[in-house]
RNA sequence: GCCCCGGUGGUGUAGCCCGGUCAAACAUGCGGGCCUUUCGAGCCCGCGCCCCGGGUUCAAAUCCCGGCCGGGGCACCA
């Protein structure tokens, strides 16, 4: 049928054809293309923040666009930014291969801010508000008016001044913008636009503003400010879109092209900024890279790459459904990336001596990759009377008349097992082994001690044990440990070395 | 309670807009085999899915209605 018809099958494959990288994007121009990510530098960017910020990065390269960085830092009060995370976000962000064309602060642009509110108020499109916030929300949701809404604009602009001035204190007024007080949802009516925060101790702008815009007001004006023409943000957005069009409306702006793309987790790893904080004050996790928590710098701690990170958000897609993707999915896609350029060592977990009677000094030589001989070889000596360490793990295999090869060593006899274990030599050549389907251990001979964290949920293995003493590896090095798994060097201190588990 | 979204193998996606070529594709996982001085990588074989019920139609994963299940929003948070 086929090579009757090739032009049939060919046909049909670009109809139905796989999806090759993210679909065109509506609206998009060749060089015209503007996306941002606009996170809140209040904690650490994590997996679930990468997937808009990875979109909005590859959206913006696949049509030779921009792609701007904004810190939305505009709650000193309840989402309180941290210097440290403007740092760290945007350390990130490079990490993953972003190109940042331009950086902007929601908390340098308040004027900004201040000069809309005004422009609408003026327009009577919004007004300042002194109700109680009870009583705002019983009108509201009856659909009624507040007494304030309907009064003239120079009564909302000299209430707006005592906002600026500080006549009014926190919490006794508040911009809102006008919208239909029938709309299905209540949250859209009059939604609020400014709010006073009386100390608001800003880590960059400490006490010099206290009327700070709210998301919705921040964002809405400078999405359009900036030129940005396409959002992505997770499906937990959707509505605030409703409420942000009034603005655009009201200005005569074209509203970006939006998708809203659901949450994205990772089984069995923390994402939640406020459990992560919680759990880091508590002393339960080490900080916010502790390798339990789905933070990018927790991730590159394990040696996940940031290409295996980009994979797999590329292959996630922009699916309005929030997705929990298993460890294992992200573990192939880093490993194929991590497989060629991690040098194999012997590492054991909690070593056994393995005393072995007669046989010779031996030295094994054993490639750093086995597929690239030109890296150069490991040496691992072998002296007679002086005991080998195995594993513990490999405990099954070791009972007395089992038969095992020493990786790259020789064969031996299990003579006795139990706190240590007697063996005696059998013979030199894998063949043997081979033949007779001799399971394989690893070994080091002295060995230097040697820790792996091994993340499991909230449990953080301690795996103890010994890397072989001429082990070349240094910190943020990606090894294999072999039949351990991909692991990344954490650390070497007088000769200790601690490595974090990545992955079988 | 009200308002939005979703639901394709164990997991993640493609296909749905524009019904047939979809007893459904890809990756991962799992089982088995080959190869290999790693229980790694690679190669081969196998397992396994259209949430349910109606309707429209010659024909439904795809369109319509209802149900069930899941997620999100309903802050002077972002």
């Amino acid at each position: 049928m086929r090579e009757l018809y090739p032009e049939f099958f060919e046909e049909r494959r670009e109809k139905k054809g796989e999806r090759k990288g993210l679909p065109p994007l509506p609206k998009a121009e060749k060089g015209k293309v503007v996306t941002r990510f606009a996170p809140n530098p209040d904690g650490a960017f994590h997996l679930g923040n990468a997937r808009a910020a990875v979109l909005s990065h590859e959206y913006a390269r696949m049509y030779d666009g921009k792609f701007i960085l904004r810190f939305d830092d505009t709650d000193p009060k309840v989402k309180r930014p941290e210097p440290v995370f403007y740092e760290w976000i945007k350390e990130d962000l490079e990490w993953l291969g972003f190109r940042i064309d331009e950086i902007h602060i929601a908390s340098d642009r308040l004027e900004l801010y201040y000069s809309y509110a005004e422009k609408l108020i003026k327009m009577g499109k919004a007004y300042v508000c002194t109700c109680k916030p009870e009583k705002f929300r019983e009108l509201r949701d009856k659909g009624i008016a507040c007494p304030h809404r309907d009064e003239p604009v120079e009564v909302q602009l000299e209430r707006w001044r005592k906002m600026l001035n500080g006549e009014y204190k926190e919490g006794e007024a508040v911009v809102r913008i006008k919208t239909d007080l029938k709309h299905p949802n209540p949250a859209v009516r009059d939604w609020p636009a400014l709010r006073i925060i009386d100390n608001p101790n800003h880590p960059r702008t400490g006490n010099k503003y206290r009327v700070w815009p709210l998301y919705n007001f921040a964002s809405a004006i400078d999405d359009h400010e900036l030129g940005v023409t396409h959002i992505f943000r997770g499906q937990e957005h959707a509505e605030n879109e409703t409420k942000q069009r009034y603005i655009y409306d009201y200005l005569g702006w074209e509203y970006p092209v939006t998708v809203h793309h659901g949450r994205l987790s990772i089984e069995g790893v923390i994402l939640s900024k406020s459990k992560t904080r919680k759990g880091i004050k508590e002393g339960k996790y080490l900080g916010w890279d502790d390798p339990r928590l789905g933070t990018i710098r927790a991730l590159r701690r394990r040696g996940i790459r940031p290409e295996a990170i980009r994979k797999l958000i590329l292959e996630v897609g922009l699916k309005r459904s929030d997705t929990t993707i298993s460890w294992d999915n992200l573990a192939a896609i880093n490993r194929k990336i991590v497989e060629p350029i991690a040098n194999r060592y012997f590492f054991v977990a909690d070593p056994i001596p393995l005393y072995i009677e007669g046989a010779r000094e031996f030295i094994a030589e054993i490639p750093l990759h086995p597929d690239y001989p030109e890296r150069g070889v490991r040496r691992l000596k072998f002296v007679p009377g002086r005991p080998v360490y195995v594993s513990k793990d490999d405990m099954k295999l070791f009972k007395p008349g089992n038969f095992v090869r020493l990786k790259d060593l020789f064969n031996v006899e299990i003579v006795e097992a139990g706190n240590e274990i007697r063996a005696k030599f059998h013979s030199i050549d894998y063949e043997v082994a081979r033949e007779n389907r001799w399971r394989m251990v690893h070994w080091v001979t002295e060995g230097r001690p040697c820790e792996v964290w091994v993340p499991e949920g909230e449990e953080l293995i301690v795996r103890k044990g010994l890397l072989e003493s001429d082990a070349g590896v240094k910190v943020g090095d990606i090894v294999q440990f072999e039949r351990f798994g991909f692991v990344r060097i954490d650390g070497v201190k007088d000769g200790k070395v601690r490595a974090v588990f990545a992955h079988k």
